[in-house]
Formats: structure tokens, sequence, C-alpha cells
DNA sequence: TATTATTTTTAGACTTGTCTAAAAATTTAT
DNA sequence: ATAAATTTTTAGACAAGTCTAAAAATAATA
């Protein structure tokens, strides 16, 4: 059994292994968790006795396989939850992820298991995360930022890559939402901004905006 | 804001003092919470600085008006969060206690208010007892134990005094369900035990078990 | 009321998870 | 390849919450 911090702990470098090769850094974990990286030094020791990290001092942790099933578990259980939220009791996207943040740390199998059926068993949370199966596996959709579109192409929003409040109460004013198809109708050289054409309202957006919404290519009409 | 910890403390001072007259024993608390007197001791004294509880040395504590409105909050959750469970993810009654008991430390107001609303304002929990409402004030229903009602009478049990699983999944096996009229067809003076109707079945039960369950008197047939 | 017995509190210690400050190892740059 | 900068680890400390053992207060009993 793990405790609250060590199960956080071990969310933090799954979601860090994601987007690194090679071990995650102790600074890496440290700030992501906003901790000290003597803190997360003391508890990648705790986390490699209980043999679900791999650790050479000076040289970063990796996930054992057992360690990855935890972590994909409580991401499970922080992805449905943000389903359940939104879904049943009227949350919004940008609302979420502090509620979840507690409930991911219940510790029940057959509250998830019947939260899932109850839900339906989605395969993505209000972000466009997909949600890991049971076992921990998580199917991989092929996706891209809208920034590297070229004029002309279009897809389907399917996620956003930062998910802070704030940038997703500023998809909601310019009613950007998942599922929606989005066409490049221009690309401004001089600041990279985007003239998209989403539904049928025509939006100039940043690149910044568009360097954070992921889409799944969208071929023909 | 309080641990969850102090939740602990302040719930289990709330159930005492609902059956107790005067403060609250320490020795109480410490059995309520199968933890030792002396730890009992330091809690109250951090309690007492919050303001949450009146604590005189050697005398025993009571909760005050905030502390018991923290209190009825904490019972509401876990009560709302039974509801939940047994209504919309097929819980039986005697699974719910331990994972409402995780639950009930979830802080976020609207989660609360929310999950109130999907579950249509539930006035009682899947054991009979009565949720808290926002403000912590609960109402009290006349209730008589079915140990006390003499041959020929009836009522409609509402509610149990002990919910362990042993006992729950043992009325379950029985048929003995809330809202179900009971008749008490006759009473043995030799060990108290009853014949009881309960819908249309003829039943033998112990003053154990007579002991454990409430009763809302129900006058004519 | 004096003497037990019980309850409650104090004193000191331990664990978990965190921190600061300093030392050690590694990496980068000259 | 040596010096400087960065990263990581160690050492020691602290707060929360708990424990044991012993002291103090209260209650029960002879």
């Amino acid at each position: 059994m793990f405790t609250l911090s060590e199960e956080n702990y071990l969310k933090a470098i799954y979601h860090l292994e994601l987007d690194t090769d090679g071990g995650v850094s102790t600074n890496a974990i440290a700030e992501k968790l906003t901790t000290k990286a003597s803190s997360v030094t003391d508890m990648i020791k705790k986390l490699s006795e209980k043999e679900v990290v791999l650790y050479k001092k000076y040289k970063g942790v990796t996930l054992t396989i057992s360690g990855k099933t935890v972590a994909a578990n409580v991401v499970r259980k922080h992805r449905l939850w943000e389903v359940f939220l939104v879904e049943k009791l009227n949350f919004s996207w940008h609302e979420v992820h502090e509620v979840a943040e507690q409930l991911e740390h219940i510790k029940s199998a057959k509250l998830i298991n019947q939260l899932d059926r109850f839900l339906g068993f989605p395969k993505h949370d209000p972000h466009g995360d997909p949600i890991p199966d049971k076992d921990g596996n998580l199917k991989i959709v092929e996706k891209s930022l809208l920034s590297t579109l070229s004029k002309n192409e279009s897809g389907i929003c399917i996620g956003v890559d930062d998910s802070s409040s704030e940038f997703l109460q500023f998809l909601d004013k310019k009613g950007i939402t998942l599922g929606k198809k989005i066409t490049i109708l221009d690309k401004e050289d001089f600041d990279d901004s985007l003239s998209i054409l989403i539904g049928d309202k025509k939006l100039s957006i940043s690149n910044k905006i568009a360097s954070n919404l992921y889409i799944r290519a969208h071929t023909g009409q």
C-alpha cells in the first residue's frame, strides 16, 4: 500500500517519463511537485526500497513495472473522477483538477470499477487525455499540435497540452471545445498567429494558443 | 481548515455527544478512534486552541458551535457519499462505510452541494441515519427500538443501531430492509426473542437483533 | 477519611515528510 | 584538463501525530 505522498511522487515520475528519454532527474520531480530536491532524494530512496522505481545515485529514476502500474492506476482514478465531475455534477473542465487531485487517492477497487461502469467506460477525460485501463495500459492516439498544421489542413480538436484553469476558461470563451473541427485558413509569418475556422466561426489565435491544442488528423472534407 | 485527523476527532466527539450528557471523556474518544488516551489529550489541546472544542483538564470536552458545524459537515459528506455508493454504484449497505470514511474528507463545497442535488437531496443514508443539511442541522425522527414494542404493535423499519458489516449482512439474509413494516406477533418471556411478521413472512429473531433495529411508530394497519 | 483504583495528563521518544545549509558528484566551459 | 557552474546528496532540524511509561488528579471503596 502506498501513502498519498508516495502516490503523488509516482504519478509525477510517470508523467515526466512520458516526455523524457532516460531517467527522470531529481530537480524535474522537485519542480513538478513544488518541493525541494533534498525531499525528492529522500522519497526516491523509499520508493526504491519498495521496488517501484529504479535508482542510481546522481542518475535519475525510472519506474519499474509495478511502479508504473501503481502510477497509471492513480492517473486512471484522477481522470475517471474528472469525467464524473463534468458529466454528472456539472463541473466545468477547468474546475475539476483540484478536486480530482484529492479523489484520485481514495482506495477501493470496487469503487473505481463501478464508477467506470457508471460513466459508460469513458476513454478520455474532459481535457482529452486518455484513461488507462484496469491494467494501466493506455491507447496512444496519433495527435499533433495545431501549430504544426499547414494552411488549409484541418483536424479534430482532441485535447490540450496546458490544462491550466486560465487556458481552459479562455477556450470556453472562444467556443473551442473537444470534438470540434478546426481548419487553418491562414498562417501569419510575422508572429505565427493563425486564422482558423471552427464550426462556422472564424477566429484569429496566437501561436501560444495553437501550441497548446492537440489535433487529430482529419483527411477529406 | 482542518486536517484529516482533526476531522476524525471532531466527528467522534460529535457522535459521542449525541448519546452522552455532559462532556465527552478522553477514554471514550480514545476507544472510539482506537487510539491511546495520551494521543487524545494532545489532539484535544490543539482543537481547543482552534476553538472548536471546550476543554477543562480532567473534565472532558464539548464541541463549540463552530466545532459542531465542522463535524456535522463531515457527517453530511459521509452519508451523502454512502447514498451515492448504494444508489449509483451498486454497493450493498454493508460495504459503504469504509469507502465513505475516505470520501468524507474530500474538500470542495461545490462537490458536495452538486452531489446532494445529483442524488435528489436525500434525507437519510442507506442505514436510515439522517443527513445533516448545509448548516449542519438534522431533523430528529421519533424512533424506538424494535425490542421495546409490545405484542401486536407494529412499525416501519427506519434504521439500525449497530451498523457493522456482519449485522447488515444478517439483515440482508433475513430480508429485513429499511421501509418494511414489522409487526410483533409474539414475545417469548424466557429469552426475550420475538416472533415477527415482516412483509408476508414470519420470522423469529433474538432480542439482540431487536435491540439493534429502529422502528417508527405505525398506528393502524 | 484514608486507601485503592481509575482516569487523565505529562514527559520523552519515534515516524513520516518536509526543510535549510553544506558537502559531494557531475556537467559545462574555458 | 582544470576551473566554474550546476545538480544531487547528506546531515541535521522541525511539525504533525502517534506511542510508552510514569506522574498527577479524580473517583470509588473500605
